[in-house]
DNA sequence: CAAACTTTTGCAACTAAGTTGCAAAGATAC
DNA sequence: GTATCTTTGCAACTTAGTTGCAAAAGTTTG
């Protein structure tokens, strides 16, 4: 349970983000963007759409994720079953430009999901004529919970 | 083109393959099996179901994979845009325990996938209470041929 | 090599995931 | 508060993946 207190400044937090994303504020967006800020694990898109408090078409789940990716709101976490994550990006994070160079963890117990944004992703040596631009590093195995 | 000895050398392989996997001879998985030993990227489900020379249901396609996934024939690579694909294991690779331990390449101009079996993935160091079991690493930018 | 047995395949039918166009509802600007 | 622009929900659709079952193909045995 929330402070009154927290609850303010988180409800703060939502405009601001809203705000400098330059999003217009909807119920939907606020909602989405309120369960990302609680939650301190990755979503799916079906965790979204089951759990913020007014129902929302999946179709504005899917534009509002969308639309959260564009601006840098959030990143996607690519698993090994094939089924997208996604999380807050950390405030380096602008418009179609995202730096979320950090290392996630998949627990194969209980399928929870985080970033872990203190361990960067190492160093890779390609063999010559592959230009990397992008590197994902996914671990999985078990959380501190699931231990 | 291949010539009457390699045809030969690689349809040996392919009974050698679903022999020591007690799979039984199919025209499916002998199909399947040849595609993959003849491409030198990672296949999608959509890539095999549209390349086999006779057509198989969608269903088979799906189950060879599933089938091949167990016996430790392939493994797949999870790549950001969530589409699975799928590549030969080494020969190290057993029933029901994969030591796919390299690092995968996504090309984002041709999509182009493949195994970087000489990169091995680096090791990540994790917060205290995190128990590693896998490490997927996949790095996406641009290929010899597209550079 | 043929009968008996086992495994695999294709089909149909289904569920889940994701996309698009459009009119109504809501947000913002004046 | 009204005009304008944006977002939402709905319907309708496409694609991906799953399951049960009978027919077909593969394997084993004599
Ligand atoms: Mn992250
Ligand atoms: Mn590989
Ligand atoms: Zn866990
Ligand atoms: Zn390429």
């Amino acid at each position: 349970m929330l402070f009154p207190t927290n609850f303010i400044m988180m409800e703060n937090q939502i405009l601001n983000i809203l705000h400098r994303s330059q999003l217009s504020i909807t119920d939907g967006r606020k909602s989405i963007l309120r369960l990302f800020l609680e939650s301190d694990n990755a979503l799916a898109h079906h965790d979204i759409e089951a759990r913020t408090q007014v129902k929302f078409d999946r179709v504005t789940v899917y534009r509002t994720l969308q639309i959260f990716m564009e601006k840098g709101i959030i990143h996607t976490i690519p698993t090994a079953d094939n089924s997208i994550k996604y999380a807050l990006c950390r405030d380096e994070c602008e418009q179609g430009h995202h730096h979320d160079d950090h290392v996630h963890f998949v627990c194969k117990k209980c399928g929870s999901t985080v970033c872990l944004e203190d361990v960067h992703v190492p160093a890779v040596r390609l063999p010559k004529g592959f230009k990397p631009q992008q590197v994902e590093v996914v671990v999985s195995g078990t959380c501190k919970e699931c231990s």
